[in-house]
DNA sequence: CACCAAATTGGTAGCGCTGCCAAAAAAACC
DNA sequence: GGTTTTTTTGGCAGCGCTACCAATTTGGTG
C-alpha cells in the first residue's frame, strides 16, 4: 500500500484552514433570501416576482429588469421545495434501480438524466441490490417526495409495491423488460426474445453441445428470463443444454472466468457457452485466452449487452446489443410529455462477433 | 438487426390493456391522504400523528397503535416535500458529477447511496459532462432543493459555482481529489501523488523510454494532474516522456487501443506506456495482444483506477487502485454526521500486476 | 384527598411559494 | 374626453407538515 501525501498547504490529514469559528460540530444554516425579500427590494409584489422568475403570466419588460436586478443583487435562489408544495405536480423523477455496479443502470440513468435536465426535471435515485423487499421500502420512501414518476427495473415487484405505486397516482415506468403486463409505461425490449435469438444463432452456427455460465438468477430476473427462453429454444431443436454453472452474487468478469473454469472442469466436450451477460462472457474469454483454448473453433462464447469493451478485444465478442441509453431517454421523454400508458419496444441487435 | 417480438397478450407495439378511461393525454392526480385526515381517523391531533410517525417526542403505546392503524387503513404516505419545508434542514444530498459512463462516478454514488439510505437521506444527481459551465447551472438548480450537502468532483469549479455554494450555507463535499484547497469537506486522494508513484514505479522497474496515451485532459482535470506529475517525475529522473497521444473525447477501451496504435506508429522504440486510466490501458493491452507485442518484455503497460476487469485478464494489469466506493461512503458519513470541515485522504494502492 | 412533577396531547403559527381573483394601469376605441 | 378592452399588478389563502407552547392527563407523594 502506497499512501498518498496530501500536498496542499497544511499537514497531511489535517483539515485545511477554514473561515474561523467552525469549531463546533453543529453547522449553522445562514438565513436564506426569500421571494418576499426580493419583492420588497424590487418594489413589486410577490406574485410578480414569481411570474417573472417562472416566465409565466404577463409582466412588463421594465418590471422584469427590476426583478432580475434584485435577484442578482441579493443572490436569490428560489426554493423548489416550497414551490413544489404550493403548485400541483413536482418535477422530480424517482429511480429505484437494482444496482450501480452493473453498467446497465448507469447507462439508463445517463440517457434519462440528459432528457430530464433539458426539461428542468430532477432525478432522484436509490439502489435495491436486487432485493424486492428493499425495493418496496425504497419505493415507499420515494413516493414521499411526490415524484412525477417512479422508474423501476422490470416487472417483478412485490404485491405491496404494486399496490402502493398504483395508489400513488404518479406515473410508473418499468424499464428493460417487456415480458409481462406493464403497470403504466414500459420501455425496453424482450429478454425472452433475446434468449431465444441467442440460442437460435448458436444453433444456426452448428453448435450442439451448449453450456451456460450465469450469476444469481433469482435476483436478476431478467437474466433468468433470458436463460429460460434460451433453454426452451435449445430443447425445441433437440439440443438441450448440456451443463450449467451458476455463481452466487453479482455478475463480474472474475465470476465469468471462474464459472467457465468450473464448467469446463466438469464437462469437457462443450462446443459453445452462453453467458448471462458480457461481463461474465469476457471472463470466459479471458479464461480461454489464458488456457490457450481456441475461440471459436474449440469453444464458442456468446454474451449479452453489447458493451463497448466487447468490440475492443482481439476477437470481437458475439453478443446482443441492448439499447440501454435509449431506454432511459425514451422513458424520460414519455414522462416529460405525460404520454398515455404504453409499452415501447426498442428491440435489440445481435452482433455476430468473432467468438461464436 | 434482429427485432424483438413483444410476447405478452397484445400486438407488438400496442399499449397493453389499461384500466379503461385513460384516453386523454392528461393524467389525473388522485386526491392524496393527508396527515390531518389520519389524525381525524385516529381521533387524535395532527401533532400527535406527526410525533408517532417520526418517532420523536412522547406518546403512549395505545396512541401509537391507533395512529398506525389509521395510517395503514388509509394508505397514508407522508409528504416529505411539506415536511422538509416545515422543518429546518432537508435530508437531500445532491450529486453533481461529470459523467456516468466513467465507472468512477457510479462507484462513488454506490458507496454514498448505501450510507445515505441507511440514514434516511435521499440522493439527487445530475451530470455535467465535464463542462464547468454546466456544473454551475446544475449546482444552481440543485441548491433550489435546499440539500443538506452538495457533492462535486474535484476542485476545479467556476468562480460563480464557488460563490454560490459558499453563499448557500449547505455542506460542500469535493470528491476524488486532494490537490488543492477544499471549500469545506474533501474526500479522496492525491492525483498528483498517483501520477508520481506511477512514474516512480516504472522507473524503478528500469523503463526509460516512456510514452503516454490519454483522453481529453482539459475536461478531466484529475487525469491532467496525474499526467503532469507523472511527467515531472520522469523529468526529475532524466527520463523525460518520449511521446504522447491524446485523444479527444472520453476515455474508452477503444480509444486506448487506437491511441496506442497511433503512438507506436510514430514512435517505435518505447518500452512502457502510461495510460490515463484502466479503460484506456485495457485498450492498449488488447492492441498488443492482437498485434503480438509481448507484454511487458517488449512493451509495458500501466493504468489507473484498479478496475476489477484488470485482474481478470490473462496478465493482471499493473495499475493504481483507487478507493472509489469508500470515497462515496466516507463522504456520505461525514455529511450525515455533520462533521466539521476537513480533508480526508483515503490513499490508493499500487498494484504490481504483470503488465509492467 | 390535595398537590406537584412528569408524561402526553392538541392548537396553531408559520415554512416559501403558487394560484386565484380583483384592483390598477395602460392601451384601444368611439 | 369617456368608455371599453387588454395588460399588468398585488393581496392573500392555502399546499401539508413541523415546532413551539399551552392544556390536559397521569402518576406519585405527603
Amino acid at each position: 500500500m502506497v499512501a498518498t501525501r496530501w500536498s496542499s498547504g497544511g499537514q497531511a490529514g489535517q483539515p485545511p484552514q477554514q473561515s474561523g469559528s467552525d469549531v463546533t460540530m453543529e453547522f449553522k444554516h445562514q438565513p436564506t433570501v426569500t421571494l418576499a425579500e426580493v419583492a420588497e427590494a424590487a418594489g413589486v409584489g410577490e406574485s410578480t416576482v414569481s411570474r417573472v422568475l417562472r416566465n409565466h403570466g404577463s409582466f412588463s419588460a421594465k418590471t422584469r429588469e427590476r426583478v432580475m436586478a434584485a435577484v442578482e443583487r441579493l443572490g436569490y435562489v428560489p426554493n423548489r421545495i416550497a414551490g413544489t408544495l404550493a403548485s400541483t405536480g413536482s418535477r422530480l423523477v424517482a429511480f429505484v434501480i437494482p444496482s450501480l455496479s452493473n453498467i446497465v443502470f448507469p447507462d439508463v440513468l445517463r440517457g434519462a438524466s440528459a432528457v430530464l435536465e433539458e426539461n428542468r426535471y430532477q432525478a432522484v435515485f436509490s439502489v435495491t441490490d436486487y432485493d424486492p423487499g428493499k425495493e418496496e421500502a425504497l419505493a415507499a420512501a420515494m413516493l414521499a417526495w411526490r415524484p412525477a414518476a417512479v422508474m423501476l427495473a422490470g416487472y417483478e415487484h412485490t404485491e405491496g409495491t404494486v399496490k402502493m405505486l398504483r395508489a400513488s397516482g404518479c406515473r410508473i415506468v418499468e424499464l428493460l423488460d417487456l415480458d409481462g403486463d406493464a403497470l403504466d409505461i414500459a420501455v425496453g425490449f424482450s429478454n425472452r426474445a433475446a434468449g431465444r435469438e441467442s440460442a437460435a444463432f448458436l444453433l444456426k452456427r452448428g453448435y450442439r453441445r451448449i453450456g451456460y455460465v450465469g450469476h444469481d438468477l433469482n435476483r436478476d430476473t431478467r437474466a433468468g428470463k433470458r436463460f429460460s427462453s434460451f433453454c426452451e429454444t435449445l430443447d425445441a431443436h433437440d439440443a438441450p443444454l448440456v451443463a450449467r454453472e451458476i455463481l452466487p452474487g453479482a455478475s463480474s468478469v472474475e465470476n465469468g472466468r471462474l464459472g467457465l473454469k468450473r464448467l469446463l472442469a466438469r464437462t469437457s466436450d462443450l462446443d459453445a457457452v452462453y453467458f448471462s451477460n458480457d461481463d461474465m462472457a469476457l471472463g470466459g474469454y479471458f479464461h480461454c485466452l489464458a488456457e490457450g483454448i481456441a475461440i471459436p473453433s474449440k469453444l464458442a462464447i456468446f454474451g449479452y449487452n453489447g458493451l463497448d469493451i466487447g468490440r475492443a478485444i482481439p476477437q470481437p465478442l458475439s453478443t446482443i446489443r441492448t439499447p440501454r441509453v435509449a431506454t432511459g431517454q425514451i422513458a424520460a421523454q414519455l414522462v416529460v410529455a405525460n404520454a398515455p400508458p404504453q409499452a415501447v419496444d426498442l428491440g435489440f441487435e445481435l452482433i455476430e462477433g468473432a467468438t461464436a
